[in-house]
DNA sequence: AACAAGTGACTTTCGAGTAAGTTACCACAA
DNA sequence: TTGTGGTAACTTACTCGAAAGTCACTTGTT
């Protein structure tokens, strides 16, 4: 027994000319809409982000998307992946050098600079609020940003316990305050896109100097 | 010449018997739902904020919103009003005080955290990602941003001239950054709801002390 | 009677996701 | 070298669901 399909062609009188192939291969439309989609996401917030908009800013339809990555969600968690591995990988590095206290701070500061020279956004994606909590986006989110506290949590445990302090609540705060400042820097930077990497370590030591200036006198 | 309009009664055989007034004024109905309102776009943000939630939560139905209200942009900015205000009159107030430098800052953390303990939550409106940066509520966020970083900008230009700093750029950046220690201050505080001001205020004593000690070594 | 306070059930809009195709490219046969 | 078929890349024009927003009405109060 067999079955014969029959596919109703129905075109409607539409005209189709701009179908077909554009010969880009795969892994690179994959990458330029992972770039442009990381670039969205991270301006206007998941919630927020339209995937058109995306299919538009990369010159392409919109069910191309669905095709490489399945659903906004999907995309939304590649470029976390991409972002995500790039940034712990590098801060992990820069954790076993052996410096400690502010000089530690002042070191992390300098790396998270340089590797976020070419992609400043890539930073906001974990620190946006819209973002679901639960499913693939979540696990993705507290993944990286888990692995990125711990090494915040280690550095200010060491600072702190130099003065004899040790109350976990401090430490829980003093870490938020940490990681929120360099949160602060990144997006100032993204405010300021002329500026090197090499420039805005430059700032941070002089603010750091005026700060301790202020506190000694 | 007369028009006579004929109103179709149509209910439908709908039972109506919840309908109707349930003697709460006006203003009262309005100020419950602004603190309701207020709570929830904070927790998830303008654009995952879903009004049919606001109305179960304030146990009135969505229509209600909509007559007081006239439109979800309308709800946030009365949100963005109230709690505005409240904020920066009560930061400017802080600033006509004779105090300088890090001096400054404690005292408007302590200031900032007393308004705050009826509801920390007000801070985060202004923080939105999610939230349009255009009309009405684009309008409304910038002006009592505006009035706050004004003041944050002030106490940091003081603080970098005592040290012979006056690089705009570096003032920007400054003024960055101690916005959002307190952002960060205000967040962990609604990770941690047990925690009066007092002992908030009395912890970033302590922090502050810690990083001073570290430096002086 | 007039009006303020209130609602159920509707319409509209907007964006996520899909069905059903079109077109370019490439390997291989003749 | 030129057809030919298989596949990879790509699109238009939809569906569908959820949340914004509205209509036509009801009911308590004064």
């Amino acid at each position: 027994m067999s079955t014969r399909v029959i596919l109703v062609t129905r075109t409607n009188g539409v005209n189709r000319k701009k179908a077909g192939t554009k010969g880009v291969p795969r892994l690179d439309r994959e990458s330029q809409i992972l770039n442009v989609a990381a670039e969205e996401f991270a301006a206007q917030g998941y919630a927020a982000t339209n995937l058109a908009v995306i299919a538009e800013k990369a010159g392409i339809s919109k069910p191309l998307i669905y095709n490489y990555f399945t659903s906004k969600d999907g995309l939304f968690t590649a470029c976390l992946d991409q972002a995500g591995a790039i940034l712990a990988d590098e801060i992990e590095r820069i954790a076993r050098e052996d410096t400690t206290g502010i000089e530690r701070g002042m070191r992390t500061l300098e790396g998270i600079f340089a590797i976020l020279e070419p992609q400043p956004h890539f930073w906001r994606l974990f620190f946006d609020g819209s973002a679901p909590t639960t499913g693939a986006i979540g696990e993705s989110t507290a993944h990286y940003k888990d692995r990125i506290t711990k090494l915040a949590e280690e550095g200010v445990t060491e600072l702190m316990s130099m003065n004899g302090s040790h109350e976990p609540l401090d430490i829980s705060a003093m870490t938020a305050v940490w990681m929120s400042i360099v949160d602060a820097l990144v997006n100032w930077w993204l405010d300021h896109p002329d500026q090197t990497a090499e420039q805005m370590t430059q700032r941070c030591l002089r603010l750091l100097n005026a700060l301790f200036a202020e506190a000694s006198s």
